[in-house]
DNA sequence: CATCCGTTTGACAGCGCTATCATTTGTGCT
DNA sequence: AGCACAAATGATAGCGCTGTCAAACGGATG
């Protein structure tokens, strides 16, 4: 009989709103339904009107996934972060979130909380939404990972860093050479003994290592002494304990790098509570400046990363690739870095003396 | 011709690896293939066995599009912030994040950059993923947007704030009987004249503040002079520079209460760079207890907050009702506060007078 | 050896939408 | 009026997976 079928409470009907239903009640098919929401161009108006109020009389929301596994798009953007809590990464995704909003995209977020062997799980997870985009931070995916995204056939941006083979785009910019610009900075400004202090140590927090010790190995003198890292995760209080006691066993240090703002920052309170001055007593140089860099007494010397940009310039490249189907004209963007001198060290150190 | 059926190289095919492709290679049907990898008890190790072995042989990908469509389950759970630079909010996603990612769900993540209007907007794109549960900031939601919520039928958890109405369940403090508690912490230190700075003065500044003027006119004398608001977002700057403007103003002021960290650091910096004393001078409290306000100089007075938590406890009463179909025995959880006194206001005034 | 019962496996249909192609309708032209 | 052509609408058939129910299987029992 035909109420069979005009009965649709099948056994596993949702009770959900569907297009069907927006479409009866207008009275067109459900395709025109459909071409009425996604491409209003192609519908007359007469009609148009009459499925939009039947739209907002039945409370229709599309059904994602329904549309997805039709479509083969989902509007995703997946987004693998170390970590929400190092405050470079929200601004960074304010970048991304602000850019792809209103492209009409959303955001799935994951955090690897710096444990690079979760990283495969979680891209595999992340995959499996099949997003239109990834973006992931850093470039030192392992082996595996990289198959799996590059057989994805999704276009990736690898953001942070800068790579010679990216997995597919890359955004970032080189902390090896901000590191090392930074300590010439300090060298050119007449500083000979300069410390390196680093936490939790990641590839970046590595390579701005790295970035140190060429500095030093060609205009200063390396000495091991000067160098201490830790695997604990960054903070203000290990920034603090650390210059405390790298300063006590190298008292004749007269300027201390450290990995980032925050551990600097740690440093510069201590020397504070201390009465330690700087930087007469000492000079103190971070990473990243973060808003409350240039506030601090005296104003911390840094590096200053573009976070914003570089999220925005990852979600463009992504958009680009998505809406194009084809590589943008440039496939690697460097977002690049300014040194920012502050009072915590001396524009030239000689004049002091 | 069969030959049209067995060529599975249809114009829409995606060219992915499905679940039958891994049935067929492991030589059983696609609902075993299905069910090896979801109820792998179901299925005798035999097949299994051979099934994930297609699997990885053949790279495949679950489709989690067409599961959502075939199951009515998303795993994943929407979560609307008004910020992500403002740093409590990190910290709660972290809580979310770490109680949702090990049950198998993600998080699809939405900023309003405090912009009530768009909300509506947002949660109805939200919903079209169909999301197994919403988390959403406060509890100002407007109608419409209740409304929206309530016929989605998804468990919803308000947070950050407490509501006698939930749409659906709770995860908060008070935040006017926090601000509340401090202004009598201070008044029972012996503090009368008491200012208030707010900035952004989203509904939780605004509650803060309330309950300062309540503490203010139950217990001290209300002056309307004390109270200076802003509605330019929050920065250490804009808390230097409204310091200034009050105290300049009120010279006669014992303490000031912002209406956050950010704030109330930006007006220690501020004196520690005019060479005000804190608290001889004047008294600083914050609100939030971020990471570096301890390290100030001094220690700033404020309120703590158990973001992690708040994040974990809404996670974890999506979960209940996700897997119990039912609410949780509760539908409101009070994470509470507390009072952190530190040096930027004295615990006994008068000791000092 | 027939019977029963629990376990494993499979067939079928459908989740809600859109790509594709076919059909209808409207428009301007000779 | 008759035609070509574009625009608007519709019919059909999946997208890849899982819920539901039926069938086949295997071992224990009398």
């Amino acid at each position: 009989m035909s109420n069979d079928k005009n009965n649709n409470i099948s056994s596993r009907s949702t009770g959900r709103v569907t297009l069907s239903d927006v479409a009866a009640k207008a009275g067109v098919s459900p395709i025109t339904a459909s071409r009425a929401l996604k491409s209003p161009d192609q519908v007359s108006e007469k009609l148009r009107v009459k499925i939009y109020a039947a739209v907002s009389e039945l409370g229709y929301i599309p059904n994602h996934a329904a549309r997805s596994l039709a479509s083969s798009e989902t509007k995703i953007i997946s987004v693998i972060f170390p970590s929400l809590s190092n405050a470079v990464f929200p601004d960074v995704l304010d970048g991304i979130h602000d850019t792809l909003t209103p492209a009409g995209y959303r955001i799935l977020l994951a955090n690897t909380h710096y444990a690079m062997d979760q990283e495969e799980a979680l891209v595999r997870t992340l995959l499996e939404q099949s997003p239109d985009g990834i973006i992931v931070t850093g470039i030192d995916q392992n082996e595996s990972t990289r198959k799996l995204l590059l057989n994805s056939n999704t276009p990736v941006v690898q953001i942070m860093e800068l790579t010679d083979c990216p997995i597919d785009m890359n955004v970032g910019f080189s902390h090896f050479q901000a590191s090392y610009d930074l300590v010439r900075h300090l060298q050119n400004s007449g500083y000979k003994k300069i410390g390196f202090i680093g936490a939790r140590m990641d590839p970046r927090s590595q390579r701005r290592m790295e970035g140190y010790k060429q500095a030093m190995h060609e205009y200063s003198e390396t000495n091991e002494r000067y160098v201490i890292t830790s695997q604990s995760n960054t903070s203000f209080k290990l920034g603090g304990k650390l210059f405390t006691q790298l300063f006590t066993e190298c008292p004749e240090l007269e300027a201390i790098c450290f990995s980032n703002d925050d551990l600097a920052a740690g440093a510069i309170f201590e020397c504070n509570r201390k009465g330690i001055r700087i930087p007469e007593d000492i000079s103190i140089a971070g990473f990243n400046d973060l808003h409350f860099s240039e506030e601090l007494i005296p104003p911390l010397t840094t590096v200053s990363i573009p976070l914003y940009e570089m999220g925005k310039k990852a979600a463009e490249y992504l958009l680009y690739k998505i809406e194009h189907r084809t590589v943008p004209p440039s496939v690697q963007h460097d977002v690049g870095y300014s040194v920012i001198e502050r009072k915590s060290t001396y524009a030239n150190l000689e004049s002091k003396k």
